[in-house]
DNA sequence: TCTTTACAATAAATCGATTTATCAGGCATT
DNA sequence: AATGCCTGATAAATCGATTTATTGTAAAGA
């Protein structure tokens, strides 16, 4: 019952395998194969369910048909979402994805980076973390086709997708600032990623620009959520003038949430609340939380359609495009006016 | 630039291939090649970085380092969690993982399985959906390491990681009973699912064993949440008498929280409730849900063990084992004394 | 001296496909 | 009759490793 090769089809039918392997790749005609044995041959390959190894294919082709996957961490209900989107385009069009969690951390991920090399994964969907920027490099220069996702690299010229994350943090910070919020502070984790610092940007001009005060908490990034939630209750029960507090991630939102549960704040009248990114979480806290929600599907769907584009045109000559989208603001009871 | 192959380095050292190939094997001493000759190789290879073309060794050798993990929604916090981890220890152990989402699916679960089978992963490791014993059997028949998790099939003899479903629903539902609560209704997907029964079984005999009246809801899965929520919404109007609900799968007990709140119940005052499975949502609710845990780490660990455990001792002589885990019960404000 | 044995390393076969180069026969052209 | 040109199919080379079989030499034993 072992599988059978090329070979095996072959002899079975008194037929050289390079008319096999011609035949089933779809070059019969240019070849000039005679149309009965194309039949009897696909016939027969039908009828034995026959599936070329596809290992010595790519090993032969040097195409894999695998997209290589490296999210920040596959258990944040954003990455997560992306990934299921992603996985389900490439499957679709005939590639498996294999993926990877970077968890920000620039030496796994350049282990990552060598591995999916080493399996010859034909194509790379990346949310970078920092300093990894000569890797990415040196893949574009070999030719490699890479799609950054999330956030990008400023000094990489590459194809990435994003969203327009300053206007969406100026935009929702406005919100408050109209709301009759005076003492606004934005919590985020500690980066130079492009997409954070867009955010926190966003946030400050809009402060700025409504003669208020910046109050920036930054927060470094732990697995351990404790680690995240002690510095978050201790800035606020620091700043007890504070009338609104801005995330800056879904995670960072989420630890904001349990520190207030435990401190026992009221929101809105305590402290209004404003979240990036949006899901279950903040819609089902009382009151729900206000919060931007990234357009998912549209992420998903840009950065497999650019991926597949280079892929398939192996035209080099395109330059670098990078796509920006926008975002919705879902406001709720969190930021109820003053 | 190019890459180059173990002939380059065979050519550069003027030694043959063969002996490279055993030198980097760890086969030198086995081999008996001389002493200086491993050390001058090792050398010249540590310097150039050199690394073995994976796909040619893998044709050659038939181990891929790669193990397919299939689960039903990565998109579902459960499932992100648990794969998570087991990438994790996987990369630790010097494999890959593909993975993929199999909805539930059966025909499109079969297609994965041949994906991954054409793919020449070494192990799989599967959360099966219904329908898909004869596969399942094929594969374990053809020799291929397997590793059940989540739920298991009653009429395939496999390793499996599961819970203690029964149990865990019996202890919960015992709890509302102790609580004073007396119609307490079971909502969930329907499916003939191990975990699934076993689940409903436990509330049935908890509520059997205290002389109450069983309430069922079985809800059709879908995609689409609004498809999930409706049934649920005109479940919970029509049935007004009931004090208490217990959700049986996070998603559900997400989308109840929805409706709920949409229909504006007052927990645990209105409506009590319990949920399997616990994360985020059900900590942050108001007031928050009693939910039951499942120990995803221990899951985890337990999958990638068993199945590493098959892959290094090709021994077929040991019978599958099955590992039934223990849940936590986290008692929280959603299911109070009456 | 001739055959064994141990040692050290290599040539060649193999995995299963794709791709390139080659061949055999029939027909038309000169 | 010799040459060239299609047609239809195949033999052989290739991808880059691992594994098996083989070689050559020097020391040991008969």
């Amino acid at each position: 019952m072992k599988k059978l090769s090329i070979v095996d089809i072959a002899n079975h039918l008194n037929v050289s395998k390079t008319t096999i392997s011609f035949i089933l790749n779809g070059r019969a005609q240019e070849k000039r194969i005679g149309k009965e044995l194309v039949e009897r041959v696909e016939k027969f390959v039908a009828e034995v369910g026959y599936k070329p190894n596809s290992l010595a294919k790519s090993l032969r082709t040097g195409k894999s048909n695998i997209i290589g996957l490296m999210v920040e961490d596959i258990s944040n209900p954003f990455f997560a979402a992306i990934a299921r989107l992603i996985e389900d385009r490439a499957y679709k069009n005939g590639y498996k994805i294999i993926y990877c969690s970077t968890d920000n951390d620039t030496s796994k991920t350049k282990d990552l980076i060598n591995m999916f090399r080493d399996r010859h994964v034909d194509g790379y969907i990346i949310a970078p973390p920092e300093g990894i920027e000569e890797d990415i490099s040196s893949l574009i220069k070999d030719g490699m086709p890479v799609v950054l996702f999330d956030r990008h690299l400023p000094n990489v010229s590459t194809d990435y997708v994003e969203i327009d994350n300053l206007f969406s943090t100026y935009n929702a910070t406005m919100h408050l600032v109209q709301q009759g919020y005076k003492n606004i502070a934005f919590i985020t984790f500690a980066s130079h990623q492009t997409q954070m610092q867009a955010r926190l940007q966003g946030y400050k001009d809009a402060i700025k620009a409504s003669g208020l005060k910046p109050v920036v908490q930054e927060i470094v990034f732990d697995q351990n959520e404790e680690l995240i939630m002690g510095p978050i209750s201790t800035f606020l029960k620091k700043n007890k003038n504070l009338d609104a507090v801005f995330f800056g991630t879904n995670h960072v939102g989420t630890c904001g949430l349990k520190v207030i549960n435990n401190l026992g704040l009221k929101v809105p009248d305590d402290l209004a609340l404003i979240s990036f990114d949006d899901y279950d979480v903040f819609k089902l806290f009382s009151p729900p939380v206000s919060a931007i929600a990234q357009p998912i599907e549209a992420i998903a769907d840009s950065v497999i359609t650019v991926l597949l584009n280079k892929l398939n045109t192996s035209s080099q000559h395109i330059s670098s495009q990078s796509i920006v989208l926008k975002t919705d603001f879902n406001i709720r009871g969190s930021s109820k006016a003053k």
